[in-house]
DNA sequence: CGCTTAATGTACGAACTAGTGAGTTAACGC
DNA sequence: GCGTTAACTCACTAGTTCGTACATTAAGCG
């Protein structure tokens, strides 16, 4: 055989073997934290071995910022999906609201990732020259769309589109980041699927009434 | 000497061995989580040897829980020094509001141990029977408050209390949990001083601006 | 003042955990 | 075909980490 082609199942793939381990970790790492997660159960769940892991990603740590790295960035494609431009201001924001929250509950293990790193305070983060500083289109929506609806009179003209993305984010990543102790203490369960459409709604009330005020 | 009087400096004391672990224990926790965290770390810490962890708390696990339990009970007991009953409802939100901002700024390994608890889905807290279903007196608080709102016709009267409780925790939780990602994703320090005031006033307008809507 | 027991210190071990040394085999260009 | 090298396997280790067996000492009581 010449050369392997798509449907010859091909018994060495560097990109297969690098995707399955990548993959495996997420989970682990999400489901774990970093310091719980251990690399022999990530290379027993993986179709290769532990060895694979220190030949790919040199080790423990870089495997971990890979982790992280692939979950940032197709978070961040996603979200350059947004298209509000033909929405009036006050639709744009509860669809850039909305987007959001079902981003975060599509993607829990993004939320743990990110729980798990300010745990850490960062470091990776800090460690990783794909991630630092990495721009957010979502911001950029959100950027626009205020300054639309403040051209329009309609929007308060003191409000920073980072502030209104920090709102929407502490909103959407608590309901799923502390869903557990709040359950516990409360006896509320804010992933209850009959509560969805309530606090979607209710999280563009609350931007729409403040950005109006 | 016959009995160890106040002044005597006892060479063996079970509360103050008890009380010293249990305040190295809560900085270990909170900095490296529960996994991260090491007994003989602790124990170093301490002014006395790690067989008196075993001796008193049983165990790693036991002893995070008993940090827990401890955590909560201090926060809970400052929760309820809570006094609005004399204010405007609009102004007692938003003293309530300001209550839970400075509190949660205050005790920023209280914020940590909860976020660590969450990862681990709550299982301790779900094992203590201190902690399981602990009420909230602020909580209460701010039942009243929006009753009164209510009342006077000042406030929607769609409201839930623990919805209003959760935007508000939403807010001050994020603040602090999330301040190393969000720092090294937009280079903003949701911490500065220098915004400290900015972002208290926003708690309270957006809740205003909601529950008047 | 000696007896009892609660409180404490020392030394150690079994299991785990990240990482590696050295050899093996499939793929691919020539 | 054949040599080179990238991809892969296996067995192993050095260091760590929770937990404990055992010895010891201070405190209080009759």
């Amino acid at each position: 055989m010449a050369a392997p082609s798509s449907d010859t199942e091909r018994q060495r793939d560097k990109d297969r073997t690098r995707a399955d381990i990548l993959d495996v970790a997420t989970r682990e790492f999400a489901d774990k934290g970093y310091t719980g997660a251990r690399v022999d159960e990530i290379a027993e769940r993986t179709s290769t071995t532990k060895r694979m892991i220190y030949y790919y990603f040199g080790g423990k740590e870089q495997l971990y910022i890979a982790v992280l790295e692939q979950a940032y960035l197709a978070i961040r494609a996603l979200e350059a999906e947004l298209d509000v431009e033909h929405l009036e201001p006050e639709d744009a924001i509860r669809r850039l609201a909305e987007l959001t929250f079902d981003h975060h509950e599509a993607h829990p293990d993004f939320i743990r990732l990110v729980s798990i790193e300010n745990i850490h305070r960062a470091e990776h983060i800090a460690r990783s020259e794909v991630l630092a500083g990495l721009a957010n289109p979502a911001l950029d929506g959100l950027t626009q769309i205020l300054e639309r609806g403040r051209a329009a009179g309609r929007f308060r003209d003191d409000v920073d589109p980072l502030d209104v993305h920090m709102v929407i984010s502490s909103f959407c990543v608590f309901r799923l980041a502390n869903r557990h102790t709040f359950a516990a203490i409360f006896g509320r369960d804010m992933l209850d699927p009959g509560r969805r459409e309530h606090y979607r709604r209710m999280l563009g009330d609350l931007l729409i009434d403040y950005l109006t005020s």
